[in-house]
DNA sequence: CTTTGCACCTGTTGGC
DNA sequence: TGCCAACAGGTGCAAA
């Protein structure tokens, strides 16, 4: 489920149950998610403080003095904060378990999210050391996507969601961006325009906070009985809508497949 | 180098 | 109503 505004609601709602506290140990359930577990973390961990919580991309970065804990939600990953030692629940993989008895419990039934840990600075990691801008930095403008985009043949929608470009640009949010900015999904990338540039990064900015403050303000709390692990609805334009009318011009909306993934767009807005 | 398609895994959904 | 194939919000990697 998560993407970006998912990743970031839960590192507001996890990051100040653990900051500046000390790791008694850790749980492990399972060792294979999408990379195997270190074997070893609760000795690695056991005893260290939390400095910081950070998110770069949908990485959720749990930052100690000698090293980070990457944190990956997948597709289907999700962390809840627990103030006592509740009974664990099926594919609830890892608990990370603190001194004070506050629990950070992963949880991912299909397990494509991961568990790394890196001693050194995140960025140093083969996974992280690559990534594009984040969409919501000042570094990313339709200047930056229009320099991406020149010479690509791809399609827009698959060039949007390449991390090396932008990251954080899930599937919902590429085409919902496509949407607002009224450009279609098939179009190949260099043949966009600067204005059109201008406004696709204009529209994926304006949809990631607007998806993150639903997040915050939708999402109670992630502490023991708060429900659901975070994920919050929200009112789509087009994606998960085909056959429905556009909610700007009435036509029905379609749906197609680009790079393997759904594609929803409105036949009529987006040219 | 760019682009495409697969793979990982389980739970839910939609069509017959 | 029941069953099963198709599909799901991610993304690294092999292959073309």
């Amino acid at each position: 489920m998560p993407e970006l505004p998912e990743v970031e609601t839960t590192l507001r709602g996890v990051s100040p149950h653990i900051n500046g506290k000390t790791v008694s140990g850790v749980i492990l359930r399972t060792t294979k998610l999408r990379w195997p577990l270190p074997p070893d973390l609760s000795e690695t961990l056991r005893g260290q403080t939390v400095q910081n919580c950070r998110r770069r991309a949908k990485y959720l970065l749990i930052e100690f003095a000698h090293g980070v804990l990457i944190i990956h939600l997948g597709m289907s990953g999700s962390l809840r904060i627990f103030t006592d030692s509740a009974e664990s629940q099926k594919h609830d993989h890892a608990d990370i378990v603190f001194a004070d008895g506050t629990v950070l419990r992963y949880h991912d039934p299909r397990r494509f999210g991961a568990i790394l840990w890196l001693s050194g600075v995140a960025e140093h990691h083969p996974l992280l050391a690559d990534l594009g801008p984040e969409p919501l930095d000042g570094g990313f403008s339709g200047c930056l996507l229009h320099r991406a985009f020149a010479k690509q043949n791809r399609a827009v929608k698959t060039a949007l969601m390449d991390n090396a470009v932008v990251v954080g640009v899930g599937n919902i949010y590429a085409n919902e961006s496509l949407f607002q900015a009224a450009i279609a999904p098939h179009r190949p990338a260099k043949s966009l325009s600067k204005a059109e540039c201008d406004a696709l990064a204009q529209a994926v900015q304006d949809v990631l906070r607007r998806a993150i403050d639903a997040g915050g303000s939708t999402l109670r709390d992630f502490v023991d009985s708060s429900g659901k692990s975070g994920y919050f609805q929200q009112q789509y334009q087009v994606y998960g809508r085909s056959g429905e009318p556009c909610r700007q011009c009435g036509t029905p909306i379609a749906k197609t497949v680009i790079g393997q993934r759904g594609t929803f767009y409105c036949p009529n807005c987006q040219h």
